[in-house]
RNA sequence: CGGGGUGUGGCGCAGUUGGUAGCGCACCUGGUUUGGGACCAGGGGGCCGCUGGUUCGAGUCCAGUCACCCCGACCA
């Protein structure tokens, strides 16, 4: 096979960027750091919102969409909010154009100058809770559970297709709730959700656990995370879910009568995932072939290649390829059909193989003289013969192991990679020259947190929710430690 | 914001001491092909990032400027 690819073992980086622009998932576009997300990229991101949409329904809630546009007052009302985002807001400062007087073009209007600057969000927080307060009055406007759908803006000064861009496209969950066990439990229910949804639908194995408070996220007072381990041995985290406390409801003065009469703050939550989780995909399946895709997730789950020589070979193989598909599509596979006559087979092969459609079916005239077509799975490479007679059956078998084949060997290589080690020499070493996922003791404080960070650049990933009380002593200080945490590299 | 690199047909690149801008892929036409990125023949397409300078003459030399990419600090 032609080489497109850089080799995924000699250069990891350069191997994700090649498969993000060759399997036609996005591009770079003209301002930097801003990506075109191409169709079918957008496809897969659609099959995820459609799954994620319907969970998020069923776990009670409702979509609406808030504005773009925040005002610049809005973000100095939380102060730890406005510190972790000033960095990077995108503002705007004018409204208007005009012709350049000096010659072609045209330039910003000074007189066009705004009385208050916008920022463009880079999270929804801040109008939603401006929002939130003229909604909430009594306890019995609580709960409100909202997510949106929404595209947000925060200028990085490195950026990656997919892992970070400055625009990036996101589901923000903002819940209200009458007290702080019900906000704890939505969040812890939220994290839930992301943890199922990467597991059963992207095939992706994930920790739970809590951030420490560098890595939480802005106004938060727990962060909960899912974080996942790539084929480099960095760390993603694929989605976060935050139990705000009452931080944004006392800095936005939401308040509620509650049955007893009383006024007391609104508690809050916050989750979203994000386009990153593409990223998170590619890093977690594909190979030094391109894209592999878990079936549920795959906008074609087979693809059917005609092979012939003439026009009356053509015939037949195409009416026995128009056949499969609507057996395939009768028994809800969606399936592509290319019949173009503009490629040979060969290249589309490889062209299928690099865009990570589950399973390739070839039927050519000696398949139909034997009653067969040659089928290529995906995740193995493997190909066999396979009778026409019961052929839905047996693709639906084989894209429901594929799934779960995709999950187990993720996670065999997540386990494989997940270990714990004791001492400080044992640590760099493992940072340096292994990866994964590190799991050490911690003496809970941010300043050895930030020195472990810098000498070695691995950071604390989470606190799994299930990490077990064990006595130790820290990796680095030598001090205390109830329990280990998760060390890696991250992304 | 630091360090490095690159700007030349749609994409990837070459272009020597300054002398009519080239190659591969892609594209178009015709034909032969079609079971792992076909082949032959013909054809179209370029203000050499931008601005200024040196020169009879600049893709090439000089100055400036802009953009993008990679590596760091910051981050979903």
């Amino acid at each position: 096979m032609a080489k497109v690819l850089a080799s995924k073992d000699s250069d990891y980086a350069q191997w994700y960027n090649d498969l993000v622009i060759k399997a036609d998932l996005a591009e770079n576009s003209a301002v930097r750091g801003s990506m075109v997300i191409k169709p079918y990229g957008y496809a897969i991101w659609e099959k995820m919102q459609a799954e994620l949409d319907r969970m998020f329904k069923e776990t009670g809630h409702v979509n609406a969409y808030f504005p773009l546009f925040i005002p610049k007052s809005f973000f100095s009302k939380e102060a730890s909010h406005v510190e972790g985002f000033a960095k990077e807001c995108a503002v705007v400062t004018h409204y208007r154009l005009k012709n350049d007087p000096n010659g072609k073009g045209v330039i910003v209007d000074p007189d066009a100058k705004l009385e208050e600057e916008l920022i463009v969000r880079p999270t929804s927080e801040t109008v939603i809770w401006d929002t939130y307060r003229k909604w909430i009055q009594s306890y019995r406007d609580l709960p409100i559970k909202i997510n949106q759908w929404a595209n947000v803006v925060r200028w990085e000064m490195r950026t990656r297709l997919f892992l970070r861009t400055a625009e990036f496209l996101w589901q923000e969950g903002h819940t209200a709730h009458a007290t702080k066990q019900e906000a704890i439990e939505e969040a812890e229910m939220m994290l839930n959700v992301y943890a199922t949804f990467l597991e059963n639908f992207m095939a992706i194995p994930v920790l739970k656990g809590v951030k420490t408070e560098s890595e939480r996220f802005a106004g938060a007072v727990e962060t909960y995370c899912v974080e996942a381990l790539m084929q480099d041995g960095k760390a993603l985290q694929a989605g976060t879910s935050h139990f705000l406390g009452q931080n944004f409801a006392k800095a936005f003065d939401v308040t509620f009568a509650t049955k007893e009469g009383t006024n007391e703050l609104v508690w809050a939550t916050s989750w979203g995932v994000s386009t990153r989780l593409i990223g998170a995909l590619i890093m977690t399946h594909s190979d030094n072939n391109g894209l592999v895709l878990p079936p549920k997730l795959a906008p074609h789950q087979v693809v059917i290649v005609p092979i012939y020589r003439k026009d009356e070979e053509f015939e037949k193989v195409d009416a026995a390829a128009k056949d499969i598909v609507q057996k395939l599509r009768a028994a809800g596979i969606s399936v592509h059909y290319d019949n173009r006559d503009t490629h040979k087979p060969g290249w589309k092969f490889n062209e299928y193989e690099l865009k990570g459609v589950p399973v390739r079916i070839a039927i050519g005239p000696r398949d139909l003289e034997k009653q067969q077509v040659e089928l290529a799975r995906r995740d193995t490479l493997e190909k066999s013969f396979q009778p026409m007679d019961g052929l839905t059956d047996v693709i639906a078998d084989i894209l429901e192991h594929m799934q779960t084949n995709l999950l187990e060997r993720a996670r065999k290589r997540t386990q494989d990679e997940t270990y714990a080690v004791d001492t400080w020499e044992e640590f760099t070493d493992a940072v340096k020259n292994r990866g994964g996922f590190i799991k050490a003791h911690w003496d809970g404080t941010a300043e050895t947190e930030r020195i472990i960070k810098e000498k070695t650049k691995a950071t604390i990933r989470c606190i799994e929710l299930d990490a077990p009380e064990e006595e130790g002593v820290c990796v680095f200080s030598g001090k205390p430690s109830k329990r280990r945490v998760v060390f890696a590299k991250a992304y």
